[in-house]
DNA sequence: TTGCTATTGCAACTAAGTTGCATTAATATG
DNA sequence: CATATTAATGCAACTTAGTTGCAATAGCAA
């Protein structure tokens, strides 16, 4: 995963500013160890006594997402968007239904298989995707 | 599928009335060869004179979803639901991000594998997944 | 035909996110 | 350091998607 610092230095890099409330955003983003929402993130700043407003944390959100530098995701039984700082490598998520918990798992190297057979049979040229799970973790069981 | 004929009979069995609205909106969802919004759902019924509302729509929509006659889709490039008729075999969507259309495929069998090496190696019991392929279809590439 | 109650429609509401605009503050430059 | 430029911010008002309370309507069993 990136560090705040080079995060930060590639923002500068682009002529972007690195203001007290962008720096906190994106250190919160980097800390959470899941998804977190909008919301959440603006709670996060608010006991940070980080002054911010929740028109700055989605337009935030917003600039990160289109730099690549955060993605979003949006989980089946939500209906907010959460946000993750983009790691290395591309993973996915197990839904606990019990205690809403979230973990991660990488299957990779496996889906790809299926999107090389999705292009092959149906010309479809698959650039992205999406998959979570969802059920009962050894805890909820 | 399942025919329109045979839904309501279920409902009906139910103690659930047969209403005009109902039996529009199934009608329009089993026609629909792609999940339909709730707002589309709602202009179909206006266009075939059928009397409707807005909380009519999202209300039935939800009365389906509880009783597993349709099931609802959160196509990650979009805000809104969809909804489409519970089919007998699960299925997935590629999403053209150039037309914007959707196209079915099935990878169940395979998919179930990956469910099993999660619940052997992480403990976590998958109940339900969600799975979309984003990226150009054979005319758009 | 009638009574029971499931279903409907309206208007008002909520939640999540967006926009316009005037103000503030990073930062490059002298 | 001083300051000009303009990126970023905060506010209030707005939009979109969906929900709720309640009185009116209409399936359907008897």
């Amino acid at each position: 995963m990136k560090a705040l610092a080079d995060i930060l230095a590639e923002l500068s890099r682009g002529g972007f500013r690195i203001t007290r409330a962008r720096r906190s955003m994106i250190e919160v983003l980097i800390g959470s160890r899941l998804p977190i929402s909008a919301e959440g993130l603006l709670a996060s700043l608010i006991k940070q006594r980080v002054p911010a407003n929740k028109t700055t944390v989605y337009r935030e959100l917003n600039f990160l997402k289109e730099r690549k530098i955060v993605q979003e995701i949006q989980f089946l039984h939500e209906r907010v968007k959460r946000y993750e700082v983009v790691f290395g490598s591309h993973h996915h998520h197990l839904i606990c239904m019990g205690c809403k918990s979230v973990e991660d798992v990488e299957l990779d190297g496996e889906l790809e298989k299926y999107e090389r057979d999705i292009m092959k049979s149906r010309g479809f040229k698959v650039l992205n995707h999406a998959l979570e799970f969802m059920g009962l973790c050894e805890a909820c069981r």
